[in-house]
DNA sequence: CACTTATATAATAGTATAATTATATTAGTT
DNA sequence: AACTAATATAATTATACTATTATATAAGTG
């Protein structure tokens, strides 16, 4: 095996962690799955930023994404690292601001329902 | 206490870890004491780049120096989160080549032995 | 089918990070 | 004191990252 190889990968994975609005996003997901429209209400960034950092994160394997019409959830994966899972772990819970595709609690749109 | 504060603390430590160069720094630490001519040697790198990079570690608590005449040994912060502790934890444990200032197992230099 | 909403992608500009070369500092040696 | 070795700092360049604006896609609705 190639230890350069595992460091080479703990780097990739540490530095997509790393990033403030990507821990953010992950200490949100400790609390259970959020939709896409939630981080852009409460993030102070533009919707393809928040775009771009979920789709790197999915890219690293850190959250796996469930489609429901227009809506995206994403979720923590359950399969990381211990090292990552850690780093998750230690993060702060942050309050949770309830949007439109979670009024009912049930997290999905509420057109379906109807 | 706020929240954003402590994961943008992280964020800055996740940082300064995520670092391949870095990171494989942390590799050899595990194994003890290490003096920066070692780094040296064993990197691809120039000197002031090592020297930076060490920088940047001791200023985030990382490792500790002990100053021995001109030379310069650094360790792991034995007092660290327990996160970054699971990091280096799972970083692989690597071959150790033998520097000048090492020969003599005693981590000091010849010269202070005569 | 035109219109709206949610999300993604592309192009690009701004910022941060790490590398290099050059130079300084500090300790030890002759 | 001059010389060498080890390490650190400064200045600069190159590269990588993140944010924005503009645009595309895809689903849902009237």
């Amino acid at each position: 095996m190639n230890n350069d190889k595992t460091i080479e990968s703990m780097s990739d994975l540490l530095k997509i962690v790393g990033d403030k609005t990507r821990l953010k996003m992950l200490a949100f997901l400790k609390q259970g799955e959020r939709c896409v429209c939630e981080f852009v209400d409460l993030f102070d960034l533009s919707q393809p930023a928040i775009s771009q950092h979920l789709k790197k994160m999915r890219a690293a394997g850190l959250i796996n994404e469930r489609k429901q019409g227009t809506w995206v959830y994403y979720r923590l994966n359950d399969q990381l690292p211990s090292y990552v899972t850690e780093i998750i772990q230690a993060l702060p819970l942050l309050e949770t601001k309830t949007c439109d595709c979670q009024a009912t609690g049930l997290s999905i749109p509420l057109e379906t329902l109807k």
